[in-house]
DNA sequence: AAGTATACCAACCGCGAGCGC
DNA sequence: GGCGCTCGCGGTTGGTATACT
């Protein structure tokens, strides 16, 4: 019998669907600890879950890596969401990737539940627009370049000289505010305010 | 108490990029 | 260069909880 071609979607057929059970928790994060988070579809099959690798690397991805933080956002972390957001737009992993712990797809939620709501009613109340890169003065400095620079995630680049090969405009003061210790965005603010105008629109 | 509306969030879907053959 | 596979991302859906009437 002629073996069926493995498809890379996520069929009905072939897949358990809906919520996980916290037995096909502790089987995938039992593979997972073994294989490492690498090669989905291999886990998958090898956790013996009926799920195809997409969803197992999703749940592992969002619920069972380590150091997740789950719930209770706060002020600070809202704050720097709504920031990042106005920087980079709806770019939820870039935006994960400077909140330590926090996923895409619970900033994702927590933007569409709660930020989103908030900034239309600013935006009546000041009649701004969100679209902070729209408006960007075409000399801005915070150009393509230094996009990418605040992209980085903190465990990229950090100690690998990549950074100082290429030295970008905020520097690892900036690419690790995130991490600070409580939380200050008084240094956002000064360098922002390198380009007023830019930062008026925030 | 029951029915309905709304909020929240876990999970799914489709697409595109990267990679190896 | 073309193809298939894998992975990651962002948008969307659907189930459940809570609030409201």
């Amino acid at each position: 019998m002629p073996m069926t071609p493995i498809s890379s979607k996520c069929t009905k057929k072939e897949a358990n669907r809906g919520a996980w059970t916290a037995e096909e928790d502790q089987k995938l994060a039992k593979v997972i600890e073994i294989h490492g988070p690498k090669r989905w579809k291999i886990i998958a099959a090898k956790a013996g879950l009926n799920r195809c690798g997409k969803s197992c690397r999703l749940r592992w991805m969002n619920y069972l890596r380590p150091n997740i933080k789950r719930g209770n956002i706060s002020d600070q972390e809202e704050d720097l969401i709504l920031r990042l957001h106005k920087l980079l737009g709806n770019r939820w992993s870039l935006i994960a990737g400077r909140l330590p712990g926090r996923t895409d797809n619970e900033i994702k939620n927590y933007w569409n539940s709660h930020l989103s709501k908030k900034v239309k009613q600013n935006e009546k109340q000041n009649g701004r627009s969100s679209e902070i890169q729209e408006s960007m003065p075409k000399n801005s400095k915070l150009n393509e370049h230094n996009l990418d620079a605040i992209s980085r995630k903190p465990e990229e680049g950090t100690s690998n000289g990549d950074l100082e090969a290429k030295p970008n405009l905020f520097g690892d003061a900036l690419l690790d505010f995130c991490n600070e210790e409580p939380l200050d965005l008084g240094w956002m603010r000064e360098f922002l305010e390198m380009d007023e105008s830019w930062f008026n629109l925030l």
